[in-house]
DNA sequence: ATACGATTGAAACAATCGTTTAATTCGTTC
DNA sequence: GAACGAATTAAACGATTGTTTCAATCGTAT
């Protein structure tokens, strides 16, 4: 059962997990083929560049977590467009449940390390597919608390989702307990989460 | 006016631009002595090793922080222990404080990269030479909010420290305006996230 | 079985990395 | 001004970087 993945898949996680690890300047493709198991020349063949790699390892995790929120945040508004705690849940549910999967917990890591890349292409292609999901919350929000300005909203979603990024690497001085699982922790920094950006949006 | 600093000096500055730009594995010491105008072995002259360089320009910035956010603290419990919004005033403005200055901006940043990194001894180093001031704190909020438990308060906290890094990493949606001074930016930035955070810690 | 494109393999490419060496220059002290 | 340690310089070190080459191998369709 050890590796029904193809060289393209074991390439795609083995960046993954390192990238998050390393960084992305910090890891270099032997490392990524030894861990993977594949030739050092299979990453050119396969994405054609380092760079290519590292976007193809962000496109395959952020598409998928876009979608979830998307078809959540619809399916909240479509019951109750008022249920702030159900919009907030739709954003931050589909962000810490990768941190349940193996390689999905490295990619959260990837992705808070992404926040940091300021120049590189990688933020411009962050926001291009990324912008517009956060405005979808943005109006959903809107209408949650009108007498909300544009401006303090907008402030404030950013607020969040640095909660949320910090939360999801694991910075900061909460660490999950021996005791407990990966999913309760992660359940918990839900709820916290919830309970403390619904307040501050209300503010 | 060019330069009447030394060349350890000058190493630093041109350091922490840099790994504010690229990362500490995507800077290269070359790059660094190249922009700070000095030979490229006055790094491990001057600083032993290309690790030992991060480390001292994190403790420059860094000793200067916390010392301004402990004197803060306790100058405002000292007037009032239950000023929750003072105590977040005092963690918060020394932060943002820096991004007034050119390389202080710099080093936010690098700050914002730093918690991206996992492994390295860099988080060690961070946490030993930080988690005293965020415990400080801490006990300061506690008294604040008396009926909130540690761990939720410990929580709280962690989002509240995301907020902080996220927004004075300009990351998400929020940029300031071309017609905002950074100053100006700088303490709505700050005013906001008092607003949210008291909320959230509040909740 | 043959042929053929897709994939993998071992080896090497030039470039750049952090670090070190040894000679030279600078600033201070006697 | 001689002397001596601190600081700077040019040059090179071996190691590692991303990438490329070309032959060997694989799977599939004829």
């Amino acid at each position: 059962m050890t590796n029904h993945f193809n060289t393209k898949e074991r390439i795609l996680h083995a960046a993954e997990d390192l990238f998050a690890q390393h960084g992305f300047a910090g890891t270099s493709l032997r490392q990524v083929t030894s861990r993977a198991d594949v030739n050092i020349a299979a990453v050119n063949y396969h994405f054609g560049s380092k760079e290519n790699l590292v976007h193809e390892v962000f496109k395959h995790r952020m598409d998928e977590m876009s979608e979830k929120r998307l078809s959540a945040l619809s399916a909240t508004i479509s019951n109750d467009p008022a249920d702030l705690h159900g919009i907030l849940l739709a954003f931050i549910q589909p962000a810490l449940a990768l941190t349940l999967d193996r390689h999905g917990a490295s990619f959260v890591r990837v992705l808070a390390r992404a926040y940091a890349e300021k120049n590189d292409g990688l933020r411009n292609f962050l926001s291009e597919n990324y912008g517009q999901v956060l405005r979808e919350f943005a109006k959903a929000i809107a209408v949650c608390l009108p007498q909300l300005s544009k401006e303090e909203l907008y402030w404030r979603m950013d607020f969040t989702a640095g909660a949320l990024t910090y939360a999801m690497a694991d910075f900061g001085l909460i660490r999950r307990q021996p005791g407990v699982t990966e999913k309760a922790h992660c359940e918990k920094a839900a709820q916290h989460l919830i309970t403390f950006a619904q307040a501050g949006l209300r503010a």
